[in-house]
DNA sequence: ATCGTCAATGTAAGCGCTTACGGTCGCTCG
DNA sequence: CGAGCGACCGTAAGCGCTTACATTGACGAT
């Protein structure tokens, strides 16, 4: 093992000093051409590398954005991480992982965010609804921030239009000549107005008003956004509703697990009940989930490239809207 | 946003030197209680937080572990970094993410290791097969190495038997009295021994062998560890062989691929063929997918931990096996 | 009373960089 | 021909901690 190479002996070999080579490796003016390639050749040379932690204390910067997020392994969190991980990594950005394993939400331990401070040189916040007091902290973190999946309205974030993504699932039924169609969305309550909860159920009840349909809270179930979630919702919308044909489901994950009671059940699909789904889930194809698609590794890309932005000083979009596709498959017919 | 507050204002507020702080808070030895207390008391009033990288720069240890990965939307990676996370946060660890997109396995890109050079107090590779070169490269980081999923014998690791796992999954097959069994894994070319493609493979034949069955070359098909890779798998698989009554795929994932497959030509599972896969995919619950099940969450948090004890320098055990479990479903019957 | 001992602190030298500031030198310009 | 000006480079002061080593008392032993 090779005993560790610093500046110095670098400034050493190339005979210049520390300051020299600190300037002519990062691409900074006031360096003579002859200089600096003199300077990276003895860099190369040497196989020197900067300890990040001295350029970090020295310089005040990290090259390391944290990636806030409450699960890494379920559907749009992992993609939109697997995509802003590659963003970052090609502009030299290190990701730090922080996956906060929220229980309930409404007793959710607060989020440690210290371990953050100055830590990272910004945050993104993946598929995460905060709380207006955990918006407050992050922000006093005073680092970027970008929100990817949802986020205030007055932050930078990258997203799609949930209101619209479940008006469009909502409509592909009621085009079908659905008018029973049930809701499976994430519980709302104590939740921001911009939380993707909340904007999907309004999507979804602004579809049923434009089609002079009623309110109908029975037509309502909620659950955690995941499979699980969806199963109860399910079985709760079933024993409620009898005439139930069709449901919209919040996340495909949701939906399969909504799927796997309407089989247990008995309930053939679409045969007596139609299902869609929102998010473009791999297996959705094999079930062969009808849903409104998002990508979310582009999503996760495309925020990692504004916190990029934003780092340099750029001024950036403060709201980044992707768009959303139906795709047809076969758990939905014509009722 | 309050400015930042140092070691020395804690030493100031509590009357004593920035050394005895930096003592105290660490809980150090030769720090009288009383003393302790009072810096104590004085950090939290003044909501001290040591600055990560001047603790790095000092103590030349990092607090943060890297994850070395492939891809992190995929079954076991995503499960596997949930459980690492989890257990390293509960350390007050970090981690920083390195996922490569590995393209061609054969005309890989070299990994650039080097960002992880003193960035890192240890480093967990995630479910990657490594060439003995880069794991001679990741051994000159001196720092500690965990392998999870798979790694070279000589290494610390964490993961299943997948000989065992493997023959398991085919044993169910023969058992149900299936004999022309294909089996769809992962390019063993360019592999070292322990690779998972190369153990699964394994475990596959030793279980034909043990049959008494002949080695047929024409019942295996090779891809990528993954949907696409499991189709193409099976697409030969099915031209190639005509009588065949089962598959053993060797992860779940590979298995919906063949399972679409299957459904696209009309072969119906298990009526014409059995498929059974690896892994414990949640969905393979919904898809009726019988399958050998690991649990990838606790691989990667015994895989924390152990980094954890070695970084302390506890001796640890050096081969962690987790068993695994034969999960019927609707994707296999007697033949 | 003297000395070693040991617990409890303080002192200060780094850790390996960045960067404000100063200095040199060769030119241009009035 | 001297002042002024850039271009280029070196000096050195940190950045905020950790830690080897020195220091100080208090105390029991001699």
């Amino acid at each position: 093992m090779a005993m560790p190479v610093g500046i110095d002996d670098v400034a050493r070999a190339a005979g210049v000093s520390t300051a020299t080579v600190s300037r002519a490796l990062r691409g900074l003016p006031d360096v003579r051409e002859s200089t600096r390639k003199r300077v990276e050749e003895a860099a190369v040379r040497l196989g020197y590398a900067p300890t990040p932690s001295a350029v970090s204390l020295a310089s005040g910067r990290t090259r390391t954005i944290g990636l806030l997020t409450p699960w890494v392994s379920r559907w749009f969190h992992s993609n939109a991480i697997e995509g802003a991980c590659q963003a970052l990594r090609l502009a030299g950005f290190d990701a730090l992982l922080y996956s906060f394993q929220l229980e309930h939400d409404a007793t959710r331990t607060p989020i440690d965010l210290d371990v953050l401070r100055r830590r990272v040189d910004g945050v993104l916040v993946v598929g995460m609804t905060m709380t207006a007091s955990e918006v407050a902290l992050l922000e006093s973190l005073g680092v970027p921030l970008v929100y990817v999946g949802s986020g205030p309205p007055e932050q930078v974030r990258v997203h799609v239009d949930d209101v619209a993504t479940a008006r469009l699932a909502t409509q592909h039924l009621l085009d079908l000549g659905h008018t029973r169609i049930g809701h499976i969305g994430g519980y709302p309550e104590q939740r921001t107005p911009w939380a993707t909860e909340v904007c999907r159920a309004r999507g979804y009840r602004d579809a049923m008003r434009a089609a002079g349909l009623p309110d109908d809270p029975d037509l309502l179930a909620y659950g955690r956004f995941e499979r699980d979630g969806g199963r109860r919702a399910a079985v709760e919308l079933l024993e409620r509703v009898g005439d139930l044909t069709a449901i919209v489901a919040d996340s495909d994950e949701m939906a399969f697990g909504a799927l796997e009671v309407l089989r247990e059940r008995g309930v053939t699909v679409p045969g007596r009940v139609s299902v869609v789904g929102v998010d473009g889930h791999e297996l959705g194809d094999l079930i062969g989930l009808t849903t409104v698609a998002q990508d979310a590794v582009a999503l996760g890309g495309a925020a990692a490239g504004l916190m990029l932005e934003m780092i340099t000083g750029a001024p950036v979009d403060r709201d980044v809207v992707f768009p959303v596709e139906l795709v047809r498959r076969a758990s939905t017919r014509r009722h």
